[in-house]
DNA sequence: CTTAACTTACTGACTCGTGAGTAACCTAAT
DNA sequence: ATTAGGTTACTCACGAGTCAGTAAGTTAAG
């Protein structure tokens, strides 16, 4: 089985291959965001690369793992476009979050995307259950961090951390969800900004008062 | 075609039958809500009430048709358990909502219920899609509404009740799905709590601060 | 009160569509 | 010559909806 032989290097593929597997995982992101994972079907995808679905599953093995990549490759894409390779801490992180928020706001296949397969992933059974559990609590982890960061030598109790961390990533959340639902009747960039800078300040002066 | 005879009264369904068809609703929103609305099956909800996927159609006609009847079932059960027939207005709406997430805490088949469901909703040509905005919009309103008598004589600028409004009903929505994922990481009841006060103390602040 | 006419609440069997995965084969690049 | 990147042609499973039939109840007439 392991026979991953030292003789032979790791047989890149090639470039045209490389660039069609991600046309593969934008047209997965594309149909798993807009019909649920379930109903999405490879056939729709490949259509959209112009191949057929047995093509898919030649490059991914499984539709289960082809949503894996897919999830990834999303990450990995968006946190490309910033500058540094690393999401800030301290008070940048949360600027950060209300500027994504802001740029969310015009791109609304990705919001769509992930506001559905975030709620996917609560069935029963589900093959992403494991990694948005993973991301969740990573991403909540960064925002407390960041947040301690801001206090200080006047840090919050612990419990008041956690609490903001998860909220702050909450409501972006549902935002996203009211806002692809009804788009004219909810300002998705100004209602997280006001929802984000809110908690935090809450969180911040709970730790001022503490004596 | 239409000989509805004049004679012949409304004719209410048997005791029996009405007992049935909430046998089915309570087993198509385990259903649709463990496993959302395109994998779960007639033929599951059917099996938990001792009939068979025809019968089901029998009485509600459609698929479709079920999910939204289920929807506003849960509504009403929901509101049910209310003493009063209608949700509080003012500062006892806000309480109302700390205290539903404290009881959700201890429901968690309701809770995955609505944040499948309400995922499930935004994607493309979802047959509930109306039915959530619908919703929300209709709480958006009543918590603006509630945030306003709060306020008294010194409201916030509109935008900031919207803000307010959408944000809270977004930090309840999101907690409950990192709640689902994420039990012992995520603790509901109180994160919910801080929350939606830290939210409302803000909004409240920002009235206050208005020259 | 009984019987006939009708309705309700189903079942079982079927259709029609869809969708993932597989296997055999083809083709072009290395 | 071999492997990567496909295709075509399947299989197998599932699921919604249709339909004919049936058993039980309901209503009205004699």
């Amino acid at each position: 089985m392991t026979s991953t032989p030292a003789t032979r290097k790791a047989q890149q593929p090639r470039e045209e291959t490389i660039r069609k597997r991600e046309d593969i995982l934008k047209a997965a992101l594309q149909t798993f965001g807009s019909r649920g994972y379930k109903s999405g079907s490879l056939a729709e995808i490949a259509d959209q690369v112009g191949i057929t679905h047995a093509g898919v599953l030649h490059h991914f093995g499984s539709k289960d793992q082809l949503l894996l990549d897919v999830l990834v490759y999303r990450d990995k894409t968006d946190v490309a476009h910033l500058e540094g390779k690393h999401i800030p801490g301290g008070r940048g992180l949360f600027t950060h979050l209300v500027a994504t928020a802001a740029l969310n706001a015009k791109r609304p296949g990705i919001v769509q995307a992930y506001a559905v397969l975030s709620g996917d992933s609560v069935t029963d059974g589900h093959p992403a259950k494991d990694w948005f559990r993973a991301r969740y609590a990573q991403l909540r982890t960064e925002v407390s961090e960041a947040l301690l960061e801001v206090c200080g030598d006047k840090p919050p109790t612990q419990q008041v951390v956690d609490d903001a961390a998860a909220s702050i990533l909450a409501v972006m959340d549902g935002l996203q969800v009211q806002w692809c639902l009804d788009p004219d009747n909810v300002d998705l960039a100004r209602a997280s900004e006001f929802a984000i800078e809110g908690i935090l300040s809450v969180a911040v002066a709970s730790g001022k008062s503490r004596k």
